[in-house]
DNA sequence: AGGTACATGTAAGCTGTTACATGATTTT
DNA sequence: AAAATCATGTAACAGCTTACATGTACCT
């Protein structure tokens, strides 16, 4: 999905400025499947603005001076429902993670035993956060795709955890030769 | 991972052309963590061969006359070692599929369920294929890919399956006001 | 006084996608 | 004879990342 279209579906839910946008994509719902930095989101914003799919809002009386909130305009409400029906499916996991693994008989055991402890925090970090926040209330899709995340990255952890021992021990056995 | 480096990892395993390696990626192992078209693969081979990471290599007695095979060098091995030893942690699961269902409340509900029954099939397809292909012999790092794409697909396939209901009739509940 | 968080933006460069352009060989 | 598969490549464009450039406000 384009940075425009992350923008409108930020702005669908509520007013923002880029910076808040910003902080949806790296710590709000979205942040598990969004990414952008300020260098893709404010020139988005720009272009939305031109097309009159997003316009300039009030900012709140103790904002700062340079703040810029944005509000999504009807046209841009009709964008983003056109661009999530246009949609189409197959994602594929498209992992570096996954890829350098593939490869583990080329790596040092040490290195590779680091890169699954490590993945292995990440997903219980992000599986103790998700859990956190099932008190909120949410909407259907929202929660949908909360709880598709979550077992996601359970079934992953519990994978990681029962076989991270094999392709490290596998790799000890062909280190020789790798080398 | 940059197209170069998916090229190096293919030929890592066997000689190839640009045409069977973009094969690799559409069929083999490889293809559920990773993707390159015929625009991205001939240039990188290209720029590849300049730094002396892969050269031209015989191909067979009754191969089409355009056909080039390249091999991988002794730095194209070091380079890809580099590349896989720099893999830092944290891919998110960026995805179309979840950001469009994030906002299921302003999709129509026979979208969402026409969208959920394909993944599913999508899914289901996955799992059948790489439940095929067991019967192959596997490097442990090949294995444990395998193994965790197989358990990722399981886990959303069963997610969608139970709670897909969820969401389309929420979506049926709230159509008015999205409209 | 210094660090952190807030706040916006530009410009160069890299990468990848899409569409185009071409042609041989095999299968139906 | 037509269609599918094999086979390679270029060029224009779109898009994102990185680094830069700037400045305010709050907290310690």
């Amino acid at each position: 999905m384009d940075v425009k279209t992350l923008c409108l579906g930020v702005l669908s839910r509520a007013d923002a400025s880029g910076y808040e946008i910003r902080k949806e994509f790296e710590e709000g719902p979205l942040s598990h499947f969004c990414d952008a930095g300020f260098g893709s989101i404010y020139p988005a914003l720009k272009k939305l603005s031109d097309e009159g799919l997003i316009a300039a809002a009030a900012a709140g009386p103790d904002a700062r001076p340079d703040k810029k909130v944005y509000r999504i305009t009807p046209a841009g409400r009709h964008a983003l429902y056109q661009a999530l029906m246009r949609t189409p499916g197959g994602d594929k996991l498209r992992s570096d993670f996954m890829f350098a693994l593939f490869f583990a008989h080329l790596l040092p055991p040490a290195h590779l035993d680091r890169m699954l402890a490590e993945r292995l925090a990440d997903y219980r970090g992000a599986i103790q956060e998700m859990e956190g926040c099932c008190g909120q209330p949410m909407a259907a899709g929202e929660k949908f795709v909360h709880g598709l995340g979550l077992a996601i990255y359970r079934a992953a952890a519990a994978y990681i955890e029962e076989h991270r021992h094999e392709v490290v021990g596998g790799a000890l056995l062909t280190q020789r030769v790798a080398e």
